[in-house]
DNA sequence: AACGCGGGGTC
DNA sequence: GACCCAGCGTT
């Protein structure tokens, strides 16, 4: 194992320099709620992305009681737009247990036993919510620790040799003074210094130290194993209103991909685009006058890009049918996944 | 170990 | 466009 650089020096460069977030505590000690609240959200999400949702979930639900007691539904419908689904139904889960067993588990080991808690997040939480001697390994400190070391094996591969070079920086006492404050001070120095591109090594606290600086390779770290094509996929969908301006939503199967989430109905998706005749067989009500919507919607999934079409017809009154619901169109939006918004985005 | 799983910011 | 983000669960 090369020698890691002094950890005084990036928490020194981290008290003058620290990101000002509005999911992290100004002095007070951090409430474990929302830290494990925060960490779940920011998972593969930017912090941009989190900030307004953090404010607003830990308005409608300010504590782990009171998001325990919640219904799933309303879970589901505040984590709208957020993306990866299975986080707000792990995170329900999650509360459910915690409130049950009357608070967090206080060590990584307990917290990684719980729902949609990882390695990762059983660390951020136990270091920062509960001073635990632990280095979380996100994406930032994947980074960091890459160019520190000049590891040049590509990433998922060098994983576990990454995590255990970031695990030997608590064998450094000052780490282990401040282990919360260390691992933001990690993030924040992935977050603004330590970038993907154009790194400003000329800033960094860690610059002598740094090997793949000094071999002038820093913006080559990490190496990434190379990712493959996303296909195109096609669907139709049905918008059905009625005189009182409600549209029909369906919900979609628990688990899976937008597991649990409305959306506006319509066919499979799949290679090969759909002729309107075909997808008649899905619409949600036989026999109605369907017209085109003129427009394409785009989106893009994680593993496949989709182009819908839409097809739109109204009645006087919206009966459900079973596995269904109606919504003031207006309303619909806001408990929508953003592949739906698309589709609406068409009728504006 | 590989894959499925959203959406948006940024260059 | 391509990359990447305070990753996790399943197979």
């Amino acid at each position: 194992m090369p020698a890691l650089p002094p950890a005084a020096s990036l928490l020194a460069w981290y008290d003058r320099h620290r990101r000002v977030l509005p999911f992290r505590s100004r002095g007070n000690r951090p409430d474990p709620y929302q830290v494990w609240l925060s960490e779940v959200m920011l998972q593969q999400t930017t912090v941009a992305a989190v900030g307004p949702r953090f404010d607003r979930f830990l308005a409608r639900f300010p504590t782990v009681e009171a998001l325990a007691s919640a219904p799933e539904a309303a879970v589901m419908e505040e984590w709208a737009g957020l993306g990866y689904y299975a986080r707000a139904r792990n995170l329900h889960a999650c509360a459910r247990l915690v409130a049950a067993r009357g608070g967090f588990p206080e060590d990584a080991d307990g917290l990684r036993a719980l729902p949609g808690i990882g390695a990762y997040t059983a660390a951020a939480v136990a270091a920062i919510a509960f001073d635990q001697p632990v280095v979380p390994v996100d994406g930032n400190v994947e980074r960091v620790v890459a160019r520190l070391a000049a590891e040049a094996a590509p990433l998922p591969g060098s994983k576990p040799r990454l995590a255990a070079l970031a695990a030997g920086f608590m064998a450094d006492a000052d780490a282990r003074a401040r282990p919360g404050d260390f691992a933001q001070a990690l993030f924040d120095l992935g977050a603004t210094i330590c970038t993907p591109r154009a790194p400003a090594c000329a800033l960094c606290p860690w610059r002598e130290g740094c090997l793949a600086q000094r071999q002038g390779i820093q913006e080559s770290l990490p190496a990434k194993a190379a990712k493959r094509a996303r296909p195109l996929r096609h669907g139709m969908h049905f918008l059905l209103t009625d005189a009182a301006g409600q549209v029909l939503l369906r919900r979609r199967p628990p688990r899976g991909l937008l597991g649990g989430m409305l959306e506006i109905p319509g066919t499979p998706w799949r290679d090969a685009p759909w002729a309107a005749a075909e997808a008649a067989e899905f619409a949600p009500v036989p026999g109605l006058p369907w017209r085109r919507v003129p427009g394409i919607a785009r989106h893009g999934f994680t593993h496949f890009e989709l182009e819908m079409l839409l097809l739109a017809a109204s009645v006087p009154r919206l009966a459900p049918p079973e596995g269904m619901e109606a919504r003031p169109l207006a309303e619909a939006a806001g408990a929508l996944p953003t592949v739906m918004r698309r589709l609406l985005d068409l009728v504006r």
